[in-house]
DNA sequence: CCTCGGTAGTTGCACAGTCAACTACTAAAA
DNA sequence: TTTTAGTAGTTGACTGTGCAACTACCGAGG
């Protein structure tokens, strides 16, 4: 179509994973360095705070930790290891596990969650202004639609192969 | 200040870190469905082949590629066994190396790059038009700076501690 | 000339993540 | 009831990355 635009738009791309890539490593130091806390570890508390009663399921969570299983198993037993967490079984469905937020991890997460928000207003919430917010929030939504879109297409593909 | 566009930018955040997530994983998906290429090594490919005889020194690239120095030395290890790139002394620094795109490793960039270009296009360019790519390439462009800044300033402490 | 602070790149080690295989369980069908 | 397809979570083997230490080299000052 328009190759002015197109050009553009990848450049945008870039724009994107540059920005992603320097804002993560910003602030997965500055938490660090502040709380001790990595990154990861502040997005399982968060979750976890933010379920009722300070658990989930480990099959819920992973899914909105955008992380594999294995990968939620073994980032939970290091924050067993050191209190965080605790795994409680799950009455009524003995295959179930739930992560559940012990005293300490509240706690820490309290210290935390505005030193982080801090930084996430300081490197990314500045230099949005309340219009811009919108559009931002617009464009990200779609396309995290359409994505959704297409897994649930491979998966009916996936199916139709099958057939 | 203002609570509610707070919380609301910290939903922006959300979106983009979970955008982020998702473009990365269905791309890299998509790309090496298509070609064999993990988006990692597109990357360096895409590097060298924009730079000027197709060769660049690995702090270049490491730098560009917002990797570290060991990460690249083995990034570039792995993509010389399959003879995509080669490594090059640098005359006149003989500290320095250059990694060289290799026939092959220009030829199957030159297939692999319409697709990604085209899945960027498909996934992402296509949510954006004109008004919002303005405004989006302007934030993006602002919160990179501003962490430069911050970097330069970390720099800047670091050297009044010593003094 | 030599020395010495700084830079380029590689290597050992450790860590966090994935995939595939496995166990344990559930739920629905025979 | 037994079977069976499917789900929840863990484990083993492997991959890719970072940090810190190291080698090799540059270039400025003595």
């Amino acid at each position: 179509m328009n190759m002015t635009s197109d050009k553009t738009r990848l450049e945008a791309w870039a724009l994107f994973l540059e920005a992603h890539a320097r804002l993560v490593q910003t602030l997965e130091a500055e938490l660090e360095a502040e709380t001790g806390l990595p990154l990861t570890w502040y997005d399982v508390l968060a979750q976890l705070s933010a379920a009722p009663e300070g658990r989930l399921r480990m099959s819920d969570l992973y899914q909105s930790l955008l992380l594999s299983k294995s990968g939620l198993t073994r980032r939970i037993d290091r924050m067993v290891e050191v209190g965080l967490v605790e795994r409680k079984g799950c009455p009524g469905d003995r295959r179930g596990v739930f992560a559940v937020l012990t005293p300490k991890g509240r706690e820490i997460l309290r210290a935390a969650a505005p030193l982080h928000c801090a930084g996430v207003e300081r490197h990314f919430g500045e230099h949005i202004d309340e219009t811009e917010l919108a559009t931002f929030r617009r464009v990200l939504t779609k396309i995290i639609a359409d994505l959704g879109d297409g897994a649930e297409r491979q998966c009916e593909s996936a199916l139709d192969e099958g057939a």
